[in-house]
DNA sequence: GAGCAATGTTGACACCGTACACCAGAGTCG
DNA sequence: CGACTCTGGTGTACGGTGTCAACATTGCTC
């Protein structure tokens, strides 16, 4: 070993993720990952174009982990109701419960001309699915399909946010469990109720 | 003049509000700042503790500058209905056209022991003041209130975020007036309508 | 084995926040 | 009037950052 590294993007990227756990996106800097991974600062240029570049990358498997922790609060047997109730709370589970990682699952990178999504991110897709499957069981109106997926990821991302870096910082977990199933249940509630458009 | 500088706090702080406009928080250094008001760097440690206390101040005034537009936004002789919802899309519009403001107003400075809320910041005071006027006129009954604030900030706050940072950042305007008005109401919808808790 | 592309290293530059020591000016008191 | 002190500025310096340019080393291929 020493000189070549080998498999530098990934140690990076897996050091990111350790680090990032804990202090966020703030705390991936180029030199400070370099140092642990015992190279030099500029050896990570090979394979980063610079800070914002390797953020990203990070960022990407804190999507997939993200995704996987939803994906694993959705028991097979559930309800299309109840699986879209646990795609909101598994989202909001683990911006409270890994608050580094998420600040980073939701970096979006500015990529395509404007207009267009590239493809969805994992978690996106999971809420995506839950809707459809409710519609298929009549659960939800297929006339009130459309842009149900804002609605519900509006509500559940800000309330993540509104935990994780706004005024319910602070509250007590046994609160936020309470709040959030309301809150969740609320959204839900105005996709599947009566109203007009 | 020019040796002492007489209002420094304060020009700091409006050269602040500037710079974020456009900038954002990341904008807003002590030397940028500093030498923008013609004054050496260290001077602004006689007003501010540091740079996070320098960018809090800023932030305060943002969040009256976003009050200031949400209530700007509610005609006097609306409906409670018809408040609510501008209280929400204000918050949003607010969001989209003062990109740089609006990431400020929502820093939330970690003060006081946790479980306590400090008083509410303007903005918030709004949404609670028209959550009451809907109650009050009968548009929500009384044993719905309760956190209906948590299920409304949550909502909006999350669109808000998703066309500032998230997914929704391209997407043109009227697009993002429709879906806004839409999220706001299947929120309302689900406050208002006949549920469980 | 020679040449080459990939991947490291070293050194330097410009910038940042901020700690420390010092100085200018205004106000007060003997 | 002159000295004393308080407030609010200045200068210098330290350790940190991201990043560029030039150079060294390695492994792959002809």
């Amino acid at each position: 070993m020493s000189y070549h590294h080998g498999g530098l993007r990934a140690a990076l990227i897996a050091e990111g993720l350790r680090v990032a756990r804990t202090g966020g996106a703030a705390a991936l800097g180029m030199r400070e990952l370099t140092r642990a991974v015992g190279v030099s600062p500029n050896a990570a240029y090979r394979h980063f174009a610079d800070r914002q570049a390797l953020v990203l990358a990070v960022a990407l498997e804190a999507q997939d982990l993200l995704a996987d922790a939803m994906r694993a609060r959705i028991a097979p047997s559930a309800s299309p109701l109840d699986r879209l109730r646990a795609v909101g709370l598994g989202y909001i589970h683990f911006a409270r419960t890994e608050r580094g990682w998420f600040e980073l699952a939701i970096l979006t990178r500015d990529d395509g001309p404007p207009g267009t999504n590239g493809p969805f991110p994992a978690p996106f897709q999971l809420l995506l699915d839950a809707l459809d499957g409710l519609v298929a069981s009549g659960g939800l109106p297929a006339a009130r399909r459309a842009h149900a997926e804002w609605a519900c990821w509006s509500t559940v991302h800000g309330f993540a946010d509104l935990t994780t870096r706004g005024p319910l910082r602070r509250q007590d977990p046994a609160t936020l469990d309470a709040l959030a199933s309301y809150v969740v249940d609320t959204v839900i509630e105005g996709l599947t109720s009566g109203g007009s458009t």
